[in-house]
DNA sequence: ACATTTTCTGACCGATCGGTCAGGAGTTGA
DNA sequence: TCAACTCCTGACCGATCGGTCAGAAAATGT
């Protein structure tokens, strides 16, 4: 009955585990157990554990990339405000995913899927900073990791107001003007 | 000859093992290599992998402690700036320390060696806050996981204004009033 | 009804993991 | 010289890992 969701089923307890453990932590025992099925079932579907992890972290990615496409068609001034927007909802919306990242990046950096992705976090960290400037782009970045470290607290995940205290702590913390 | 460094030197290599793949990443077999001798030894100094972990571990969270300790004789005024420097200082004392905590969090909460971090932490961030506010605190968790990570950053690590920046990154993003 | 294709599984494999153990090598003290 | 102790190692162990494979089970097409 559920065949054709079990690829999804098999994604959703991935990204669960992956956050909860680790990519390396995980193993595909477990992952098959949270779904219900057996491992050979996992590897019929996925070529290999890092065929999941690059199916899992595909998406976010590619709206990473729509976001540096809409930024570059804009002026510096433009292009920070709707950098901070753009990323808080970009973090708000794939936290699960934000989270494997973060607890594996020493190990996601080699991976080839990554490679793309580095130049587009440069990008956006010049959006943020609004130039090459070496303290502005550090309080960028302090913002970029500091955002998507605290929407994975269990105790802010409920916050309602949590998209504009996001915004207006990042545009506090860039305002060098 | 190198025999009272042994441990030492068995820690120092453990820290780059773990802050560069992760504690689950790193084997006891690759630090030995690291180090130069074979695996056995690392259990003759060690009771075990955790407790290279908690030997780790055991200083910056030693350090927090002291932090903490000197912030509660304080006012609310006072603590909030010397919350901010003594954050700063202590992650830059502890930047391979944090790198392993960072990439690890989920293994490492589980851990008992952090069952006393985690007050710490909270008292931490009720100081960089100035109470109990919830948009101060999400502010403050933010500077702290941003500043945290970004210490890490091989492109940020040979800035010489770093302190400086990164003080002048919290007070903004904390300035709430 | 049958044949075909998709979906799934149990059994198995080699590799690697953390950890144990008996004992070698070197130093120290009497 | 002879124990006693510290430091270290190679060989080995059980467990678990990711991955393979032949074939069962179920859905699909005719």
């Amino acid at each position: 009955m559920a065949r054709l969701n079990t690829r999804d089923e098999i994604l959703a307890a991935a990204a669960r585990q992956f956050a909860n453990v680790g990519y390396k932590g995980a193993s595909l025992h477990d992952i098959a157990v949270e779904v219900g099925c057996s491992k050979a079932t996992l590897l019929y579907h996925f070529a290999g554990k890092d065929a999941i992890l690059a199916a899992l972290v595909e998406p976010p990615a590619r709206e990473l990339a729509a976001l540096d496409e809409r930024l570059s068609a804009m002026s510096a001034g433009q292009a920070r405000d709707a950098a901070i927007e753009g990323f808080v909802d970009l973090v708000l919306a794939y936290r699960r995913e934000i989270a494997l990242i973060y607890h594996d990046l020493p190990h996601l950096f080699h991976q080839p899927a990554f490679a793309d992705v580095k130049p587009l976090t440069d990008r956006l960290v010049a959006a943020l900073a609004r130039g090459t400037d070496p303290s502005a782009q550090l309080a960028a970045k302090v913002v970029l990791a500091g955002t998507a470290a605290v929407v994975l607290d269990p105790e802010c995940a409920t916050d309602p107001d949590l998209r504009a205290t996001l915004i207006g702590v990042a545009r506090r913390a860039l305002n060098t003007s």
